[in-house]
DNA sequence: GGTCTATTGTCAAAAGTTGCACAATCATAG
DNA sequence: CTATGATTGTGCAACTTTTGACAATAGACC
């Protein structure tokens, strides 16, 4: 505990708990202890232990942990203990089914507006009751409110450009649904999901 | 070369590899380097060459690599020099743009058939075109067709069951949309996409 | 209060992954 | 046909991550 510089891919692990430990609290569960977790994700319980305490002591020997206390501590490691406002742009299908996902609330998002370069939908709500902005007033609307989360589901041959005026308006953490490999200052954060790429890396294991 | 255990971190970035081949073949180019693609995809070049040495030799001292050849190579490294039927249960928001997504047939994929829960939508059609089937009929379905893939695009209280299902009828890969992590037999290979995890992660480095 | 069981947090060892550096070699130009 | 420049494939070292083991200790029970 106490260092200053957590693994990423010790980062990358702590959605996982939270969800994990959201979950069993819908279950009406009070204690868990890091075999349970471990178990119920596939790792092992020296290792969520090692994860945790690179934040804290959050358990107590012989019991284990109290789950709405390390979900309240992993929301705020998270800076989830509040919400934040994403920026979507692109509103095809995949656009479509993020702007009224019910899942983004209860986690710390909201789709705080959607943009779109055609004409046909700019004007028009998007499922959720969302208003379709024109993606040529992008950056000045994300400068204005100040958002710093943004998602990305264009087509990739405007993927790289809208990344582009988002982070010119000073966007930092982007979510990038095109099957491109966006190219950022690195002082920006990129996550990329691409079920294709999922798909194959199970393919390889299938003769 | 000649290695017969291939680490899965590898494995895992094949599929970016093919993705960034692709992408410079539309752009008519014929060679590329393992310095290029490392600057394309944040990972260095040396990493590049090691991953690929894994199975075999494929690049040219003092040119590159070819890229046609290589992109050929990794599909079949990858088994996806062949299409595969992929079964979606679940045909909400998110199955409708999965159903109706462009992107899988390039990349080997086919959705060959969805299944839901709902009576009002079971009979009827998909954007896509694709008939929505009742998924009491899942299990006899996917063994009858012989299906190995499947993705699950259901509320997260049902997912579990669905992969039960679906392991049961034989499916050995499992793509899950679902907010929970999924339990199956170690056999069976299972990737979880969730955007609220990686959203979160990206929330850890923003003050 | 003492004993027993469960489970944490952490140290150190083991395992796994990445990066460096360079000989080997290919293409090109003189 | 030799020199030059580019770039691969790889051995090895550095670094990162995971696992195993266990002292410390909380709580339950007698
Ligand atoms: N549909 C899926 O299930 C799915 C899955 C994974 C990834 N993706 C990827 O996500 C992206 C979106 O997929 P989709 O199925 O919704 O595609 P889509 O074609 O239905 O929607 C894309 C939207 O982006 C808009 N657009 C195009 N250029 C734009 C620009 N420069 N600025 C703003 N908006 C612009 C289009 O008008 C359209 O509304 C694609 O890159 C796709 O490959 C889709
Ligand atoms: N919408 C998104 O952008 C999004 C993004 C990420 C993850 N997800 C997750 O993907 C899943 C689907 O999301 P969605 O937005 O499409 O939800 P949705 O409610 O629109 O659709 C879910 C569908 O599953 C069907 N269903 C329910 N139980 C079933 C069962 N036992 N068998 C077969 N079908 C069943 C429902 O009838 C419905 O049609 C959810 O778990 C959600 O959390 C959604």
């Amino acid at each position: 505990m106490g260092d200053r510089q957590v693994p990423d891919i010790v980062v990358g692990r702590l959605p996982i708990y939270l969800r994990a430990l959201t979950f069993l609290k819908a279950d009406n569960r009070e204690i868990t202890s890091s075999q349970e977790l471990g178990d119920r994700l596939g790792i092992s319980s020296a290792q969520i232990r090692k994860d945790l305490s690179h934040f804290g002591e959050f358990g107590k020997q012989g019991t284990g942990y109290e789950i709405r206390y390390l979900e309240n501590n992993l929301k705020e490691i998270l800076h989830v203990d509040r919400m934040w406002d994403v920026v979507l742009v692109g509103a095809g299908d995949l656009g479509n089914a993020l702007a009224s996902y019910k899942g983004f609330a209860g986690r710390g998002f909201h789709v705080a507006a959607a943009f779109d370069a055609d004409p046909d939908k700019i004007g028009h709500e998007m499922p959720g009751g969302l208003l379709i902005e024109d993606v040529a007033n992008l950056e000045a609307r994300v400068q204005a409110a100040g958002w710093k989360i943004g998602i990305i589901a264009v087509p990739a041959d405007a993927a790289q450009s809208v990344a582009n005026t988002l982070v010119g308006a000073g966007v930092i953490a982007l979510l990038n649904y095109a099957p491109i490999s966006l190219i950022a200052p690195s002082s920006v954060r990129v996550e990329q999901i691409d079920p294709a790429v999922h798909l194959q890396h199970l393919t390889y294991y299938l003769g």
